[in-house]
DNA sequence: AATAATAGCTACTGACAAGTAGGTATTGAG
DNA sequence: CTCAATACCTACTTGTCAGTAGCTATTATT
């Protein structure tokens, strides 16, 4: 729906609550009761980008489940996609949006979006420990610092910088793998 | 100043947008106009939790910079202290506030603290990979992903869990250094 | 041609919260 | 005792949106 695009490009560069529906209304050259009538309220707008990003993922993370490889290889094929997801409109706006901006209701929805994506992070580390592809840790807190180091880029980079998404992705990826430590 | 202790607390809670000064003035008994006399406006009051919090991270680095040992110990003791303001109240504001909350001019104010902030993480690495202690990578991105990784706790921590936020902080800092990767 | 559904509009209402006007009580200095 | 500064109040005004009422075209169906 070209609601949606328009309207998430607004909310990423303005905010959730600076953008007005009257504002992504006219940037369509619609009126604003136009979008309600297919959407019914502000927030739905919101979920509906939200969701969107979320199935981005989702696909990445049953992709990632269904390969072949080592654990390692899975996980980093996983990080690299949520990676590259969160540097695109939809997958950014779920960065960005904080969850209180949400009603309790959809907060719930979304929350337990996430917690898919992060469960599938951290059974992949799991599974990597176990075939030795990736050094003991603690998983849960693994997967929650790899997500959140891929998040970064939601919030600096910019689409017209030198280095291109899929790019920073690996980049990022390597230095996970890798650690600061000296081999 | 007891009104920038309790405004942190409900824009953490609830958003800056969510949160009126009338019910910050009414949590300290007294009326919204009492924090107009001290404060001016509602920007400057969510500013000025602002820097209280960078100002923290920003002793941190000092001491950091100040500090002997090797690259990657002076960069540890930094990280470790980043992670740790990031759970407190002040320094998860910064975190957790979009930029675009903020007008242009106090969002440049807060970016070239931030701008310091980066610049003593990304020298810090640079003078481990110089002695030797930090893997060759490029700084600028291992600065950027260190960052990232340790603003999760943030979001995600909470101070009634089983782990003390120094706990947190170390194992993150060890997760970082040592990679995914077994040696 | 008549009906109904779809997609869109203009012009409102209503709530909420930022910020202000203009006052009062208390304290300290001369 | 007076003046002025400080700290605080109640009661506005004002702007901005979210959301709605109710109208009008434009198809699609029978």
């Amino acid at each position: 729906m070209a609601v949606l695009t328009a309207a998430v490009k607004m909310f990423n560069a303005r905010g959730y609550h600076a953008t007005s529906l009257d504002d992504v209304a006219a940037s369509l050259g619609v009126s604003k009761p136009t979008i309600y009538h297919y959407l019914g309220n502000k927030e739905r707008v919101l979920v509906e980008c939200l969701t969107f990003g979320m199935d981005q993922l989702l696909t990445a993370a049953a992709d990632a489940r269904a390969g072949l490889g080592r654990g390692i290889d899975r996980l980093r094929a996983f990080l690299i996609s949520y990676a590259e997801v969160n540097m695109e409109d939809f997958g950014r706006c779920n960065i960005l949006t904080a969850n209180e901006t949400l009603s309790p209701d959809a907060r719930e929805t979304i929350r337990l979006l996430k917690r898919r994506i992060h469960a599938t992070m951290q059974e992949l580390v799991e599974e990597g420990i176990a075939d030795g592809s990736i050094a003991p840790c603690y998983a849960k807190f693994a997967a929650l610092t790899l997500a959140s180091a891929l998040n970064g880029p939601s919030r600096w980079h910019s689409p017209d910088g030198p280095q291109s998404p899929p790019e920073i992705a690996v980049a990022l990826v390597n230095f996970l793998t890798a650690g600061l430590a000296p081999r």
